[in-house]
DNA sequence: ATGGTAGTCTAACTA
């Protein structure tokens, strides 16, 4: 089965890019980030003429966050959390699910703006409580999958230029990384890595100053994976295609195979 | 070279 994340930067916007991409390439479960969609305004009729089930936890303008489920796949969404418990945040960034013998973690982590800001404190803040709830919820559910998009390039491959993206810039910074392994520590593998060895494939390319043209990304969408399913997973793939099509999401969509 | 573009919603924010 094969699962994917991508950050669509409006699913209002996107629609019909989600519709294109959805219908070529039929993946079982789907992870959507800022989708910028109140619930009462979420597309659920339209996703299901396409043969997808939706949960979905969002809001006016910023961040919000779906899982879609194939319906003629995978069984519907149970034991649904929004948010990590315990954590006070009015910002929607989290929705986890069941779906059959999965557990679905789907995040949008806070981007942080800039190393030092009220924002990154934010962003440390948020990714220590993510810590502390994910090693809970590995415990309580081992077949664990913890994908989207994490704002944080792994290492010095996931970025097209380690000397300007370095241990002080927003999404590559010391404390950053730091955080993300501690996540890695807790036996969560990112599936890009357990497949390719190699730099240069990029997630993520700024609309400013023509950055996917000139290939200057970031890999920062993510699909983690519990040693259970580590252990499954036959390929991963980050499909550039969708980034090249007209009025683009800044964001390619990732993918995992787990047999 | 310290900008640039895009989305939301039409001012200014977030990324």
């Amino acid at each position: 089965m094969q699962i994917a994340s991508w950050n669509v930067n409006s699913l209002n916007a996107r629609l019909e890019h989600l519709r294109a991409w959805l219908g070529s390439r039929r993946p079982e479960l789907v992870a959507l980030q800022e989708t910028k969609l109140e619930d009462h305004r979420f597309p659920d009729a339209e996703i299901a003429a396409l043969g997808y089930r939706s949960l979905f936890a969002g809001q006016k303008t910023y961040n919000g966050v779906a899982l879609l489920a194939r319906t003629d796949a995978v069984p519907g969404f149970a034991d649904v959390q929004v948010g990590i418990p315990g954590f006070e945040d009015g910002q929607k960034r989290v929705l986890a699910a069941s779906v059959g013998e999965l557990r679905i973690v789907n995040l949008y982590v806070v981007n942080g703006q800039a190393v030092g800001s009220d924002k990154y404190d934010y962003k440390l803040r948020f990714l220590d409580a993510l810590h502390d709830w994910l090693a809970e919820e590995i415990r309580r559910y081992p077949r664990l999958v913890v994908l989207g998009d994490f704002n944080i390039a792994p290492d010095d491959r996931d970025v097209h230029d380690p000397v300007a993206w370095n241990e002080t810039s927003i999404l590559t910074s010391t404390a950053e990384r730091a955080a993300l392994r501690r996540l890695f520590e807790l036996g969560l593998a990112d599936s890009y890595r357990l497949r390719h060895d190699h730099g240069g494939a990029f997630s993520w390319w700024d609309y400013r100053a023509a950055g996917f043209r000139r290939d200057l990304g970031l890999r920062i969408d993510l699909v983690l994976l519990s040693g259970a399913l580590a252990a499954r997973c036959s390929g991963a793939a980050i499909d550039r295609e969708p980034r090249g099509w007209e009025r683009p999401s800044d964001h390619a969509p990732v993918l995992a195979t787990l047999d």
